[in-house]
DNA sequence: CCACATTATCCGATATACGGATACGCATTT
DNA sequence: AAATGCGTATCCGTATATCGGATAATGTGG
């Protein structure tokens, strides 16, 4: 027996060593065909996974129906049983749960699509999305995630994340959506001392051309970030600055309410 | 040890014999605490897996953020990572792609809720859901399933399956919601037969007793069921049969516009 | 405070998954 | 049409990662 395994006390290592080989890998080439649908090579490169491995992999996957193969092009993409899998995340969510009423009453108070993010990863998620009648924007429903760094959503969860956390995030390659898209990390320092400062971020532009958003996070009862309310609207409504102080009072009631709702009372941050 | 396993070619066998016996059961376990959020015992039990492995196979999902544990009761449910995963399941459904701009129309038109729906297993899960102002139907968001044999949109489903799979279907043990539920197979085949023969179904009651939906299939070019829309509404507004037909009508309106969209043609259907 | 139920970890045996190599299918090129 | 090349499918021997019984730790309820 003896010397077992020698890595464990690795120190530096990159940190993880899963312990099912398999289902790690199976889960990593299910989040990568979430962000990049596509052919059975390029998962295998973008993964460093051995063809062999990764072919058993996909049509174990396949079989299950958590993937789907387009059979004329051979593209993988997530399948139907993902989704059922996903959506019961939302049943279970007692953010959303509190939060749900106060953003119908919100979406229904005004013309600006109201949602619900959360973070996960380098990504920010939404968990409820509610487009106002006649306002249709592209890309705010489910299914579109974008960076920390675009748009007022991903802003704010990056704002009120660790300090050292927000470097790790900076020091990857970010991403280009649109030309007013802000990708420097100093920059993106400066703006978020900003947002820390008033409680609420404004982009506009920088995730779709002709849109903007205004964002402000909810607070639990231990004064930790758990999410953040968005409204977005067309652009020319950033242009009218009564209509968008409206939406920023709106909004930063619905937060409050929100927050209260979770348990949260104002007052000082509570210590680490 | 000694005896093997009786080698494989075991004709009769369920069925299945997965090549990656850990990731399948991984994923097996994700689908039941999507089901079951609860105590790992429970699904231990519920899935007849050593304790061990589950053990190892929990933390490894959970580690990853494919599942949450509540650190005060040990209760496990399905993860962050697992919505997002999900989510992208959406932006590349071509079914919804097409029939969004409809929905949305029929939601504006009128005052009920609009689902599209699809099948998964023995559940019709929902894939977009408009709720319209001021009507707040509880579990009529995402993240709630009924089993095909419950509602106007699971019994369209199931009306149009297979004959085969719907016998299987109704072998199986049917789960009674309200009152109203109907678990018969019998008195089921028999209003199966009615929807496929008025091309809709209508249902009172038997999801929950305050509310009622009619449904139709939406058809793509080879004649296959890929989905349902429903319309859901409070349970007085199907006492009045003028506020019905209109519904109805929007409703086969909209599901003729977007199986159209998806290259449908009315016309006999072609052979197998 | 004790008994029981649930969760966490250990460890050796062996079945299982790995991956290099090879074969096949399908487009596009010359 | 033959040839080239890229992507996909499958085979198979070996090493290793996974299994599960047993045991220890923790938590829960009476």
């Amino acid at each position: 027996m003896a010397q077992k395994r020698p890595k464990a006390k690795r120190s530096g290592t990159t940190e993880k060593m899963p312990t099912l080989k398999g289902v790690h890998r199976s889960l990593q080439v299910l989040e990568y065909l979430a962000l990049n649908p596509g052919r059975a090579t390029d998962v295998a490169e973008g993964l460093k996974v051995s063809w062999a491995t990764l072919h058993r992999t996909l049509s174990e996957l396949e079989r299950g129906g958590f993937i789907a193969r387009d059979p004329d092009t051979n593209r993988y993409s997530i399948g139907a049983r993902m989704w059922f899998i996903g959506t019961s995340y939302l049943a279970e969510h007692k953010v959303l749960e509190a939060a749900r009423p106060y953003l119908d009453a919100a979406a229904e108070g005004g013309d600006f699509t109201v949602q619900l993010v959360e973070r996960s990863g380098r990504l920010a998620v939404t968990l409820y999305s509610y487009q106002t009648a006649g306002e249709v924007i592209t890309k705010s429903t489910y299914g579109y995630h974008f960076p920390l760094h675009c748009g007022s959503k991903g802003q704010v969860l990056l704002a009120y994340s660790a300090d050292e956390d927000l470097e790790n995030f900076l020091n990857e390659p970010l991403e280009v959506l649109t030309p007013e898209t802000i990708t420097q990390p100093e920059k993106l320092k400066k703006l978020i001392k900003d947002i820390r400062a008033q409680g609420y971020a404004r982009t506009v532009g920088d995730v779709q051309q002709f849109t903007g958003s205004i964002s402000a996070p909810v607070l639990d009862r231990s004064h930790a970030v758990v999410g953040a309310v968005c409204f977005i609207a067309k652009r020319s409504v950033f242009r009218d600055e009564t209509k968008v102080d409206f939406m920023l009072e709106t909004l930063l009631r619905t937060t409050q309410s929100v927050s209260l709702a979770l348990g949260w009372r104002p007052g000082a941050v509570s210590p680490g």
